[in-house]
DNA sequence: TTGAAAGCGCTAACAG
DNA sequence: CTGTTAGCGCTTTCAA
């Protein structure tokens, strides 16, 4: 059987209460106790019992991290980022993918609060916004990942999702393009980019059509499928360009455009967002927009334990700054694209 | 506050151990009591608190996770299907990323053992037996994924890896190679596969090099590094083919053929394993061997809940078969590689 | 059918 | 400087 804080007590020949002491670090003691107590502790190879001590209002020590998916590259590089951290400050983080489905989110934020986690780090969507709301009404420690949600006055930690998504834009205008579709996830942080999308157009003196905006989840097959969608051949002008809210996204458009016979970056130019491990896999190289994955992910961990701490919210908000990786599936515009003339027609 | 089972036992004019009867289902009583209870949790949003109830014995609910890295795509990819089993069988998991480090691995299971996991998943390495013979020693439920070590004598799910070594060995012999190397990974199931990989060559009346087997950790960097140590001027007979442990160790080699203009397959031909992710996004697809990764995943967590339930190791061995996947990055040999000719003497 | 009471292992006043 | 004691919220035995 395992030791417990009596058996050490009794061997030391102390009380509990001076065990409780040096395991703890508080109050005052003979140093020679403080050591003759350690040294029991060591040779009974004692190991306080967390959930005795959770019992007593000392937290968990664990937190909470809900994603969409943890098979999802950008998100099991967040997870690993955060894993570290938290480790680094004594915690370790339960991971709970969503699939950005409400029933989940619901449940698995109940079953964190079951579990008494110390807080959340919540990178998932939380279309049912009240979960989240019920969580702050009970001072629930929380910190929002890569949803700038304004509505929503608590600590968050993001990028700045217009910039990105202008640059992405910007980037693909500069080369010539003016038919550029965008293919955006059903997440807050797409609605922004879209935003930051429609901005560059309008800086370039562009419009942009509707039927271009595309809505999606992440992964590579709805990419494949976006792109079909695009390269179908009801679609009169189908775009020089596409801008992938997510590298997923952008790989499966790619793979799409490669079986209608389309080359990209010839015919076609791509461009993705994240830049996870995904980019760097694909000949040539994806060009896309990178977020700060490692500091996004300790700084999240490092508000969420502060707030911890304190007991109540920070509302920090902290925003990070995409940075354009240009690889090779972006190119100048090809006014006379091979599949326009024939290609699209006899595949489309 | 937090309703506790006190608050709930007064409003419903019942002691605690009835409210705790209907919390667990357990002994009798008159349904309309047990009604009311109910009733009454719902309407205080009663929730129990498991610390509390994990002090009673009664185990935390949380399985422990052991692996490498989990921004390692086949680990992610596993991390998923145990992750949504568990849950489906009322557990959560605390995943810990060991990098293969001593330190670590150590470190991370004492945590876990401090958090009184009910149950060990371990997928990395462990240098040091000593870690996971003191569990076993103190019946901690566990079970081994991906390394069916004998000398351990506990449950183990993996793959044949010998067979798996043996079929991506055999599909290049197969292809005339007759100089393949090998990269391997400094575990266990590496082991296995070289043996694969030499029983092949025997089979084929080959034999092979030892400078052709090299060993390494899982990333695209350090595939890439292999490759230039094979493709070195100073190796008067570079390999026609490569056989990488794991998909992300090939897309290296890929990368790293690229680098120095060496068109794969047709100059080299490269095979990876496990068919993550990554094994489908390369241009051309990798060839890769398959590991069952949601089965595998899946029953591991069924046989640890049901050690856990039962109080005592099965003790069960399961392998699953490897497939060979046939994508793009493997050809017949090119007797006249032009790289020989030219670009590997210019470059190496 | 129900409840009283003794823990589970630990923390934190408070008292000596 | 050290120990006594009252919880923390729940489970379970035993008695009523």
């Amino acid at each position: 059987m395992k030791a417990t804080i009596y058996d050490v007590a009794k061997k030391a020949g102390v009380s509990i209460a001076t065990v409780s002491k040096v395991i703890n670090n508080t109050g005052n003691m003979r140093e020679s106790t403080r050591q003759r107590v350690i040294e029991i502790m060591k040779e009974m190879n004692y190991r306080p019992n967390m959930a005795a001590s959770a019992l007593t209002g000392k937290g968990t020590k664990t937190l909470g991290l809900l994603i969409p998916d943890i098979s999802n590259p950008f998100f099991s590089e967040m997870a690993r980022t955060i894993e570290d951290r938290a480790h680094e400050l004594g915690m370790s983080v339960i991971i709970c993918s969503t699939d950005e489905n409400d029933e989940k989110e619901k449940k698995y934020v109940e079953l964190l609060r079951d579990k008494n986690v110390d807080g959340f780090i919540v990178g998932a969507s939380f279309k049912d916004k009240r979960v989240l709301q019920s969580l702050i009404k009970d001072h629930i420690p929380l910190v929002l990942l890569t949803h700038d949600d304004v509505s929503l006055d608590i600590t968050r930690v993001s990028i700045d999702d217009f910039k990105g998504g202008y640059e992405a834009t910007s980037h693909l205008l500069a080369q010539g393009h003016r038919n550029i579709a965008i293919i955006a996830e059903h997440a807050y942080s797409s609605n922004i980019r879209i935003t930051g999308y429609k901005e560059a157009h309008n800086i370039y003196g562009d419009t942009c059509k509707e039927e271009n905006i595309l809505r999606t989840f992440a992964s590579i097959e709805n990419g494949r499928s976006c792109f079909n969608q695009l390269f179908n051949r009801t679609n009169p002008s189908p775009p020089t360009a596409i801008f992938a809210c997510n590298d997923q996204l952008a790989i499966g458009v790619i793979q799409g455009a490669k079986e209608k016979g389309i080359d990209v970056p010839v015919d076609l130019s791509v461009i993705g967002f994240d830049n996870t491990i995904l980019a760097t896999t694909t000949v040539p190289g994806l060009t896309t927009i990178s977020q700060p994955i490692s500091e996004m992910g300790e700084r999240t961990v490092d508000l969420l334990v502060e707030e911890i701490k304190r007991g109540e919210s920070l509302k920090e908000r902290v925003v990070f700054t995409p940075e354009l990786i240009i690889r090779g599936t972006t190119s100048k515009v090809n006014k006379n694209n091979k599949w326009k003339q024939n290609i699209y027609l006899e595949n489309g």
